[in-house]
DNA sequence: ACTCGTGTTAGCTG
DNA sequence: TCAGCTAACACGAG
């Protein structure tokens, strides 16, 4: 599920909901959602403060804190990420629950209290939720953000040409690397490199610079699209994904492999791999 | 019962 | 340094 988008909407929650409020307490005894952490680690060091500001780069979330007893000094940061499937859940004072990061489809799995796997209590009774059937997403402290490329909303496209043309990689297993550009997933590099019109497989070193102008345009729309519609599944592309999917624009049948490790479709007319 | 696949990432290997 | 593979997790589908 979470991908920029998904994860810009959990930012959002937190920012409107859960700012300011006194923790009281923090159940962090998940050990492998909270590694590298031991337990009671992040409660002594979020009890008594509030988190001040929710911020994002790429799918990383980082939450600041304030000082103890109104000293000046922050707290330390919060980093969370929401991995293959984890969702942002934040219960009011009032007992009133709101969700962010997840799907936002009708059929999706409806909420598990037993998927709750970090919860930061506030003193006014509510309470913050990372909810995650599968553990694959994080909470650490002071996470730092020197793995992460430029977020894909704001990089450049001078930036984008430097750090996509660059080696023999295919283009979307470059797409995916986090330390080059942060914040695209399995399904919005799909859907970006359908919308350029480039074959997922190609090697970086076969494109030229209009090639990677061209893709940075579509992803941004891609990224828009998805931020105004709820979620990279909303994509054009993405309903075609599955077997027997024709190609929204031309109707030509769609294909499927594996690039760069991830199921991958692509238009079989619009999108075949030119000879390297 | 077993195997495969899933929207992510970190770490290892050649 | 770069590119590719695998494991970490849980669970539904075939």
């Amino acid at each position: 599920m979470p991908e920029l988008p998904e994860v810009e909407t959990a930012r959002r929650l937190i920012a409107d909901r859960a700012l300011g409020r006194r923790i009281a307490d923090v159940d962090d005894a998940d050990t492998f959602v909270c590694r590298p952490h031991s337990p009671g680690q992040l409660r002594d060091a979020l009890a008594g403060r509030a988190l001040t500001a929710a911020c994002r780069r790429g799918k990383t979330m980082w939450c600041e804190t304030s000082g103890l007893d109104g000293s000046a000094a922050p707290g330390p940061e919060l980093g969370i990420h929401l991995g293959m499937g984890g969702r942002i859940i934040v219960v009011s004072a009032d007992g009133q629950a709101a969700e962010g990061g997840g799907p936002r489809r009708r059929a999706a799995r409806p909420h598990q209290p037993r998927w709750d796997r970090f919860t930061i209590e506030f003193a006014d009774g509510g309470r913050l939720v990372l909810s995650d059937q599968r553990r694959l997403g994080r909470v650490r402290l002071d996470p730092g953000l020197g793995h992460l490329g430029p977020d894909a909303e704001q990089v450049t496209a001078a930036q984008f040409r430097d750090l996509i043309l660059k080696g023999t990689i295919a283009v979307k297993a470059r797409l995916l690397d986090q330390s080059k550009i942060a914040g695209v997933g399995n399904l919005l590099a799909d859907e970006a490199l359908w919308r350029a019109r480039l074959a997922p497989s190609a090697r970086v070193n076969t494109l030229r610079a209009a090639d990677a102008d061209r893709l940075r345009r579509a992803l941004r729309a891609a990224l828009r699209s998805a931020m105004a519609k709820g979620g990279v599944h909303t994509g054009d592309m993405i309903a075609a994904r599955r077997p027997g999917g024709t190609c929204p624009r031309c109707g030509a049948e769609m294909r499927h492999g594996t690039v760069g490790g991830r199921s991958t479709w692509w238009c079989s007319r619009e999108q075949e791999a030119r000879p390297g």
